[in-house]
DNA sequence: AATTTAATTTGACAAATATAAAATTATATC
DNA sequence: GATATAATTTTATATTTGTCAAATTAAATT
């Protein structure tokens, strides 16, 4: 189940972002980029309290970015080392590149599919453009990828979706779902 | 005045950080990634409303991640070329090395001298290694760097700041603050 | 010009966050 | 073992955030 996975990879991506989405939060680890610090000493720092400061640093921590370590009475955080070397696009990419593409499609087609297909029928044919790729690309499902047709024989497959069978063989050749040999007299989908 | 601009882009940077520390706004990242998108397209496959997914493209748009062209019925979303191609390291360090640092040690500082200096008498000597050190060096301004000292005059100097000059003193030149010639006859402060 | 339609904005609300103050815990120093 | 002290946790509160539904806006198609 790659998809859960996924989703926890996505939600520490987030956090690592979220820890640093804070301005107290990036000035706490650029202090400590220099050298290491304990809580107490940053709370005087920054002029905010102890507790405050405690609770940015384990954000801090919990996203991976500080470890700690106890000296003398203190407990001094630092960066991990190399932590930040490391580049926004890495952090950022997810690498399901099939994943999310059909997820995606499959959602947004559903939509259109069910708002202009009716039992198989298409009820009208859609103004825009990326609705009316998604019903050009189902009506050329009808068609036999190693078959060539003649052009009445196009028009009656067509015809089962909808009555304007010329618009829709014309759009299908417009958006290259379909060609048209040179002498015009057949048909086939693009290979 | 440097501050406020550096304020300024403190929290610049911090919004970059905030708009991706967002599993949504991730998500929406990664899908534009690949390919422009609008907004109803990015609501459908999220399957949140279009309401909704403006709100985070705008987050996206002011943290000055994403472009927008009009399309036909729609916006279409795309990545700033490049935005992603910077390191972690480069967006979360502030350049001012100095300011910081003086900020810092100032503000902690001030608290251990408020805490055990009065009118110029050291009210006691800290137990805390941290707090010793800010003690230390304010005492090691008494002195000055050009001359040489015999103990005598060394003590009656620490003397002014506290009874136990004996003690200071050995901490003195414990901590390098100050050394004392190998006869033992002299001290003065570390060169 | 009228109509359609995507996008944005607004209003509302529940959930999450940043903070301080106080209580508690853990650990050094004596 | 008692005491001191930094750190953490808890409690409380004001602010910010993510979301939806509804209203509004802007723009393209008719």
């Amino acid at each position: 189940m790659p998809s859960l996975k996924a989703e926890q990879n996505l939600k520490a991506r987030a956090n690592l972002f979220k820890a640093l989405g804070n301005p107290t939060r990036l000035l706490i680890v650029n202090l400590i980029r220099l050298s290491p610090r304990h809580t107490e000493e940053l709370a005087s720092i920054l002029k905010l309290s102890p507790g405050t400061i405690s609770h940015h640093l384990s954000t801090l921590s919990e996203a991976a970015l500080l470890e700690s370590k106890k000296e003398q009475y203190y407990v001094s955080y630092s960066l991990i080392p190399g932590v930040l070397d490391i580049k926004l696009e890495e952090m950022v990419s997810m690498s399901q590149p099939g994943l999310e593409q059909s997820v995606e499609k499959d959602a947004f087609k559903d939509k259109v599919m069910r708002a202009f297909f009716e039992r198989g029928r298409l009820l009208q044919i859609p103004t825009q453009q990326k609705k009316l790729h998604v019903v050009l690309e189902e009506i050329a499902k009808a068609f036999d990828p190693d078959k060539s047709y003649t052009e009445r024989e196009v028009n009656i497959i067509i015809a089962d979706f909808h009555d304007d069978f010329a618009t829709l063989r014309r759009e299908l050749i417009n958006f290259n779902y379909m060609t048209r040999s040179k002498d015009g007299m057949s048909y086939r989908l693009r290979s």
